[in-house]
DNA sequence: AAAAAAATTCAAAGCGCTTTGAATATAGAT
DNA sequence: ATCTATATTCAAAGCGCTTTGAATTTTTTT
């Protein structure tokens, strides 16, 4: 490996057909302002010590020969990484990808473009979780992590307060006792109200598709739902409650079983659209029709692929967008990165509960 | 911004409660070990000319005080940024983060850890995007760039050999006369042989539920389609080819447009599993059976999020792995990055024609 | 045992930027 | 016109690593 010497670089750039690519530096373009890299620098940076016609003149140049500071270089002597790190579990055997991630990431991204940082995403073998964030930390590569799809009491969160890197939790880990930035929905009381209104149409056997049991979300959307029975003094069945990995197949598969189980239930709860599309599947495959025989009711993360922007919505749903939630989790990582001293925050965000066509009052 | 200078840092380290946080540099552990930095750093990145047992040394202190690289100072001096960067344009209105991304990117990923290198995540606003590539390579940010989903004839294939960045397309761009590599499906061949094994069924009436008409996929696909039912005899009909963005409603919405329609089609393709879940419902509504009354093909590109995994799929579908086309998009990458002077590549991938339970032969 | 060759180690320069502390130019006060 | 005070500019050091070219040690050869 050659190390990249001035002239060495300019010789390359000259010999090579790119014109666009860049080819000056602080130093060549300081010099050829006959200026010393301080002011140029200075000036580029917006301080205020800079002459009103130098930093003009600077800013002209750095135009016209599309000067871009190194990024390296400028990491290097800052000592900031401007850049923060999205860690996604994979766990080996069911890698799921989970396409809530993408809109995360799109509304994330939005801030982050906002100030300058970048976006550095790892996807981690579930075995070296934690030590993923030990080397994140060594290598001192980022300057902040988010947290996706925490379990009720994660490790993760300790390990990150040791190693003092900001970080903010998408979702909660309401078991835990470590001091953490967090933006979640309000699942519980979510699930309260879905399961309420379904109570309030009539229905009294009310099953729920939820997601994995081991996640804070789900734990949460079970309580919601269980408050709501005991409120209408409805005995909850054992049977009623699924949980599973939120993909169309489970929703289907879990429907199935209901269906086919002792009491069927009237009403369906489940924990995603794509969960949502399978129950239907599983509905209409059983001869049922979605409404009149059985209710429908999702949670909804508004996912841009799944957004049905009908006037009246297909799934009755509580629906919170995730994109939102993406763009309130970066900017409180930026503000946490920004003044490390400050207040650790939660964000609590409420679904709304948006009427649709899938339920229906239950038949007496 | 004060800089942190050797001596600041290593007290914060001492008054911070934080044990585990790296509080080494490569300069304190050489001085430890009474060696120069020259040997320390070749002992850790095993070049040749280091004593075997001081190489032991080093590596053993290396270990104890839990020594890593600084990444920010390692780029600089090596003049890599060990990184690549994926840009996603994302239009202005429908903003849609395709899933599939996140499957290909898992795929990417796993080979990007191979080698060390970071996956730096942008979405771009539709409009900045040829200077967002520019700007990347003028900030020196990444090292090479993998793009996605391809127009016909791509501008930003032009502009990143200009640039003289490396890139891998995911997809082709058939009309360009640009030298690039590629990792692609073969979409022309999967959808005629999914178009011909309709025919071979008995379907005269074939609808083709299409994504975005200027993306080349899409141009390919509508190929494949036609050559099958010009192979046939048989005449195509303007109205049974839609274009659109590839979601769930809209698949649904194509499928209502085309059983309203004069000839209803017997078997509609669909471009992705996401479609071909809104084309079931679509026929559903319309009090039809899936299979019986109408078949279903579509592509699958194989998401975890909504794999299939019965023994009999429920989609007949032509099938191609998109994680694995993003672990060879990555690795092709590298291969260029490692060996810039090396010939382009393209990889054609086979779909499979894989036989479920939505499609059956046409009633006579 | 001396000379030549090979194996190790090292000091110092460099990567391209920011920041410090000092120097110079300009304006304001006397 | 002289002396501060203020506004600008600069040279040089530093960020933490890699790499060069030279120096030192060890081994081999004569």
């Amino acid at each position: 490996m050659k190390q990249a010497k001035n002239s060495d670089t300019r010789n390359w750039q000259t010999e090579n057909q790119s014109a666009v690519r860049k080819l000056i530096n602080l130093k060549s373009l300081a010099e050829h302002l006959g200026l010393s890299q301080t002011t140029v620098s200075r000036a580029l940076n917006g301080f205020p010590e800079v002459n009103d016609k130098t930093r003009q003149l600077v800013q002209a140049a750095a135009q016209q020969f599309n000067y871009q500071p190194n990024v390296r270089a400028k990491r290097l002597a800052t000592g900031r990484s401007m850049a923060i790190g999205h860690l996604v579990s994979v766990s080996k055997g069911h890698e799921i990808v989970n396409p809530i991630f993408a809109d995360f990431i799109a509304g994330a991204s939005a801030r982050y473009i906002e100030s300058g940082y970048d976006l550095l995403l790892s996807l981690v073998p579930d075995e070296n979780e934690l030590s993923a964030y030990t080397d994140l930390a060594a290598r001192d590569a980022v300057d902040g992590v988010i947290i996706h799809t925490p379990k009720e009491d994660d490790k993760r969160l300790e390990r990150l307060n040791e190693l003092n890197l900001p970080f903010v939790v998408h979702g909660r880990s309401t078991k835990s006792n470590e001091v953490y930035n967090w933006v979640d929905v309000n699942n519980e009381r979510a699930f309260f109200r879905a399961t309420e209104f379904l109570i309030d149409l009539g229905h009294r056997s009310i099953a729920l598709v939820n997601g994995m049991a081991d996640l804070d979300f789900a734990i949460q959307r079970t309580k919601g739902y269980e408050r709501a029975l005991s409120k209408h003094y409805i005995d909850p069945v054992n049977d009623y409650i699924l949980y599973g990995e939120m993909t169309e197949p489970y929703g289907y598969c879990s429907t199935i079983a209901l269906l086919d189980g002792l009491i069927p239930p009237t009403a369906i709860i489940a924990s995603s659209i794509p969960v949502a599309i399978g129950v239907r599947r599983g509905i209409e495959e059983r001869g049922l029709k979605m409404g009149r025989d059985i209710s429908i009711l999702s949670h909804d993360d508004d996912l841009c692929y799944f957004r049905d922007e009908n006037d009246v919505p297909v799934f009755t749903s509580t629906r919170s967008s995730v994109r939102e939630a993406g763009y309130k989790s970066a900017n409180l990582l930026i503000k946490t990165i920004e003044d490390p001293t400050g207040q650790r925050e939660g964000i609590l965000l409420e679904a709304d509960l948006i009427i649709g066509t899938s339920t229906k009052p239950a038949k007496s």
